[in-house]
DNA sequence: CGCTCCCATGTAAACGATTACATTCACTTT
DNA sequence: AAAGTGAATGTAATCGTTTACATGGGAGCG
């Protein structure tokens, strides 16, 4: 891995030497690649030295070693993956699991895992199951083919089973991983963030400024994330001695559009509230988008908090209050525990990373 | 090629009706997956047999298939890719090469793409090169190594070259398709939108409601797309008499943070433009969040225009006028041009997407 | 000196499919 | 009736590794 760059340019030039033209299409110019009997004649040792030399290689003497790698930069071999998989049944490949690839909170969990999964040499699958169960059935049968090693789930639920653990999980064998919605019953690690806690604390917030009627707008009913939001939200309530007002909860899906929806509800209660906690970044905008458009000032008349802390936060207006998750973070300690799967290592039953509460400008106290 | 995906369909709906059987019971070893071998004799039949009856069902006996199919659904047999690529050098799977995977522009083009593949039978593998050449020569190894069939640029120049096409390309001989950034001189079909007409025609349309001096905030000075836009904003002023003024380009590179630093340029010239053409949303979105915070209003002070469409666009504030990408589109006609190429099909050198003009709230006539 | 042990290496058997080539058999065709 | 044709199937080589097992030789030890 580390003589990548150097091999490829040998690599290139080795190819246009053997020159050999492969039985695909006539005339297609087709160049063989070296294989580890090319090398190992180049070499003068067995196939099973070269295997070692690259594998392990303080079992190969240095004189040995040397000629191998020597040979290696000479031909340009790079070692065939799909022999290489089938004799050893690994595919250094991990599939990532998705329930939707168009939604922008995933893309920089997306690029923590694949950082970290290429440091280790592992490639990176992503299935987008976009709602649909016969892509889930496809990508679960993808997995029990074999091939890859592992998975990272986003989708809160394990392949043939439904986000409330009805259904009986397909058995695929592998190494899994939950990331961000936990699975519960799974017995598998967990990544998180604590979502009651990050709830209670901007409840908590928003209520030391003075705040006594402040909404909450859910997330999707069946979601684990949800859950333990509102939960966090009743208990950052009852902490500043304020009633629930079940009125003043809103349905969402975490979605732009339910926020704006969420918004006209709020301008036909007749007694709205002063501030509103939205559990997603993108239901908050919506939501600020609606009130404003009615008139609304915020954070004079009304003040909104958000949940996530997307890039967009920063740059709406007025800039978003709103709970950080550290999604780099998140996707990496996701990938680092698989891979400690992967290669026999024990790896920790759950992982919760701090939040941090971002202070902005889409929530003042109370006038 | 072209029973791929009722292949796998079989597979799923085997793998569903023996469930059951295959599922490990507590404490249990791996279960070893069933072989051509097995489904071969259960079926009675050779394992050649079984290997036409998935391949070229049309030239095996109606009984022998049904036996075939019975065995495999029995079994829950599903062909192991490593074997099957070895032998036949295909991996039926296809790389993305991107160069920012956290940027938000992209996602919805990878869900184009996914949808195309997965109907076609492919699985994707994600690159994000992240401005890194080790990371390139990486993939670039990767791909070389025969684990993808084919590829889909993002990045805008071929592995081993630099954008300017300096260097030489590997050579992967495997099909190619550029995507959105156009890769000039290399013989690859490429899709994209026409940026240079879609450049001139929001300048067009700035200058249709009087405004006279009209800024230009700018991608990466080595951008393919950056020169097509850069020619179309030409053509927009030229075309309305207006003089070229390079004082009114201002440098950035796509991302919020060059918008808003794009903006401070702007507030610090003596004499201000009354519209901006930021060649991106997300700078438009960051330009704005600049001048507001400086007491501007948009679009009563100044006008701001951006371009892609991205989510936000509408649901900033003020709503954006931008030109519409239509990228899952874009995704989906890479892909199923890529899928032609490797099914030995023939395909379009260039296809050009019709690009929207969308007229929203942060462009106002001239007062 | 003879015996063990171990290290470095080689030999060859998997891994599980695809597919070129051979074979069989039922029908035409001449 | 002999030969030719083509469809259905079987046989076995092949893809390029990894790795269990075998081997040979040098070091250590009594």
């Amino acid at each position: 891995m580390v003589a990548s760059v150097k091999q490829e340019r040998l690599w290139e030039r080795a190819m246009d030497e053997i020159g050999q033209k492969r039985r695909l299409r006539p005339g297609d110019g087709q160049a063989r690649a070296a294989r580890i009997q090319d090398v190992a004649r180049l070499a003068d040792v067995s196939t099973a030295t070269v295997s070692r030399a690259l594998a392990t290689p303080d079992r190969v003497s240095p004189e040995a070693r040397a000629r191998v790698f020597d040979a290696i930069a000479k031909t340009g071999y790079v070692p065939n993956p799909a022999a290489r998989s089938l004799r050893s049944q690994k595919t250094y490949m991990v599939l990532v699991v998705l329930p939707d690839l168009a939604n922008t909170f995933f893309s920089r969990i997306l690029r923590g895992i694949e950082e970290t999964l290429f440091d280790a040499g592992y490639g990176m699958i992503i299935s987008d199951l976009d709602g649909s169960p016969e892509k889930e059935a496809h990508f679960a049968a993808f997995t029990a083919a074999g091939r890859v090693d592992g998975a990272i789930l986003l989708n809160g639920h394990l392949f043939g089973q439904s986000r409330d653990g009805k259904g009986t999980p397909a058995n695929l064998n592998i190494p899994l991983v939950a990331l961000c919605e936990a699975i519960p019953g799974a017995d598998i690690p967990q990544i998180e963030i604590d979502n009651r806690a990050a709830a209670r604390r901007m409840t908590q917030h928003l209520a030391s400024l003075g705040h006594r009627r402040i909404a909450y707008v859910s997330g999707p009913p069946e979601n684990v994330l949800e859950h333990e939001r509102f939960k966090g939200y009743r208990e950052g309530l009852r902490a500043w001695d304020l009633p629930f007002d079940p009125a003043l909860v809103l349905p969402g899906d975490y979605t732009l559009d339910s926020g704006a929806q969420a918004g006209q509800f709020l301008l036909a209660k007749p007694e709205r509230p002063t501030a509103v906690f939205c559990t997603s970044d993108e239901m908050a905008i919506g939501l600020v988008r609606t009130l404003r458009s009615a008139g609304l000032r915020v954070p004079d008349d009304i003040s909104v908090a958000g949940f996530d802390d997307i890039e967009f936060a920063a740059a709406a207006q007025p800039a978003l209050t709103t709970v950080h998750q550290p999604r780099r973070e998140l996707g990496q300690a996701a990938a680092s525990t698989l891979i400690d799967l992967l290669q026999g290592r024990m790896a920790p039953k759950r992982i919760r990373l701090k939040t941090d509460l971002i202070i902005r400008d889409s929530v003042a106290a109370l006038r």
